[in-house]
DNA sequence: GGGCATCATATTGCGTACAATGTAACAGAG
DNA sequence: CTCTGTTACATTGTACGCAATATGATGCCC
């Protein structure tokens, strides 16, 4: 059972966990022409796609908890890239929209997933397909695995 | 080019962010038994393999910087895990090597291996190969693309 | 052997992450 | 209508993670 040694170089977690962080030096570089982080990129990523959200679709889409993401967004709007409101409908939920600011910087956005993909496979699609399919494999295996 | 366009479930780098998460949450349970994070949890593998190592190897040995290994050294040797002393070869240097009580965790950490590879396939050992093996491509890929 | 670049760590500042807790708004039973 | 449990967010506390900077030790050039 090679993967359930002690060992630093067999475990597939600390892989993944290597590999995450390699990912995050990657956009740095992109992103901070931007001047957002990956977590505030991801945010936006969802809102250029449905313009507005609230703050518990924002958490669940994202797979983080309020407490990471009622900071964020409030640094994002104080940077001038998003907007909350109250709904008039319930007062506990907040809308998060995008402000024009936050609208515009897709367009600055557009060249970062190509440069991404080939950083990431040297523009391997065979190898891009194989490993998103086991990591949704991987991460669905996880989850279930978490509820019991 | 499915995976450059600007939308979340598309981007295989939020898959791994988002399974680099779903590992941490899983590991959570086990490691607070030992009262360990999972940063120092792979620091301990590290000494248990190799009983002791600098700072800079640990550092190298993890790919983490200083100003993340120093202070987490800290806690660990105020958990009474790790101990520290300089080199007298080399002032500059410090060694950090394991604690009876860090010597001792090894056995209640046995069996986490065995149970993080069943959380994350479900046993599926072919599963797991594949994603090694993609996984240290990528690896390997975008570390090679960033030094440039 | 004095001066200086380099090296090994440590510290500071900022932004995540998440558990635990707090708070105001809503919803339903009676 | 009131009481109570729930919901949607926000806040607090602790621990990363890294860029930038600080500090002391070492090595080397002259």
């Amino acid at each position: 059972m090679a993967y359930e040694e002690l060992k630093l170089e067999r475990q597939l977690c600390f892989k993944i966990y290597a590999l995450h962080r390699q990912l995050m030096a990657a956009y740095r570089p992109l992103l901070d022409e931007l001047g957002v982080t990956y977590p505030q990129y991801i945010t936006l990523l969802y809102l250029w796609e449905h313009e507005e959200a609230t703050v518990g679709q924002l958490c669940s889409a994202l797979g983080l908890d309020t407490g990471t993401v009622s900071p964020l967004l409030k640094r994002m709007e104080a940077n001038g890239l998003v907007s909350k409101r109250r709904l008039v409908s319930d007062e506990r939920t907040v809308q998060v929209s995008l402000t024009e600011r936050g609208r515009i910087l897709e367009e600055e956005a557009r060249s970062i997933p190509s440069y991404m993909a080939t950083c990431l496979f040297g523009g391997d699609e065979a190898d891009a397909e194989t490993l998103a399919t086991v990591l949704d494999r991987t991460i669905r295996q996880v989850s279930e695995t978490r509820k019991r």
